[in-house]
DNA sequence: CATCTATTGCAACATTGTTGCGTTTTGCAA
DNA sequence: TTGCAAAACGCAACAATGTTGCAATAGATG
């Protein structure tokens, strides 16, 4: 068995998981950056995310352009060992990303095919953006 | 109506096309520059790209780890017009992606999202790789 | 409080993608 | 076949995002 490191709780992380329980919508690491600006440098934000990651207090989404967000995980608080299968959206719009966690999706592919992790995201314009 | 640019058909068209059309798997740009190097430049390879997707000649497919790959569409041929609902298949150890075109996936949302497209890949070890 | 080591800051580098502009090529038609 | 306008190109410079090495700092624990 691997030695299991010693997590710390710094400032850094604090801050940048704060931002991130606080939001609505996933955030991108340059939207984190700046939202904690003073706080600490840049390259300890890309640490930071990368160590909540592994530690599962944060959801790590790939958007439809590319750019990598992050998010918590209501039900990793819950059920640590939970599975990602569920949908997130991303809007065209205002670039958010929502996790839409209640809706999960089945796929059957050959047994030749080890599956591991389901990332589906579906395009369009959000709610609150289709109001205005 | 806008008016049609005319598209022209140079080597470096016919190069980056050639190398996606032979590919069982999608390319980086990265990659696709370093199969047709000597042929044009590194920027050329990206306009030529952005025009293959314009034209609906090819997929730009987003992977997993954010990098984004490009591939040919079998349908495309067929019907110009047709959605790309299905899924993509990322595998981990060889980092290729495989467009599972005859799964196709049905979401249910509220009426309040307005859905463009799907973006659904699953990440796991393919066929290839389950072997050795 | 002392110690151990996880974490940080900084500087430098790497990769991927974009833009402006003068030059070359392509498709078309005279 | 030749001339021309627009499409495409090469090059250089820039921009954004992410990574690495290393010396300095600061949590946690006894």
């Amino acid at each position: 068995m691997e030695k299991m490191s010693n997590p710390r709780n710094t400032k850094a992380k604090q801050a940048v998981l704060n931002e991130i329980a606080n939001s609505s919508f996933a955030l991108s690491q340059p939207e984190l950056f700046e939202r904690v600006k003073g706080t600490c440098d840049r390259v300890t934000v890309y640490r930071v995310l990368d160590r909540l990651v592994t530690e599962n207090k944060i959801h790590k989404i790939v958007n439809i352009d590319g750019t990598i967000n992050y998010a918590r995980c209501a039900s990793c608080d819950e059920s640590p060992t939970h599975t990602h299968d569920h949908l997130h959206f991303s809007c065209i719009t205002c670039k958010k990303i929502e996790c839409l966690e209640e809706q999960l999706i089945h796929v059957k592919l050959p047994d030749t095919y080890q599956i591991k992790e389901l990332f589906l995201t579906i395009s369009g314009i959000c709610p609150s953006c289709s109001l205005s």
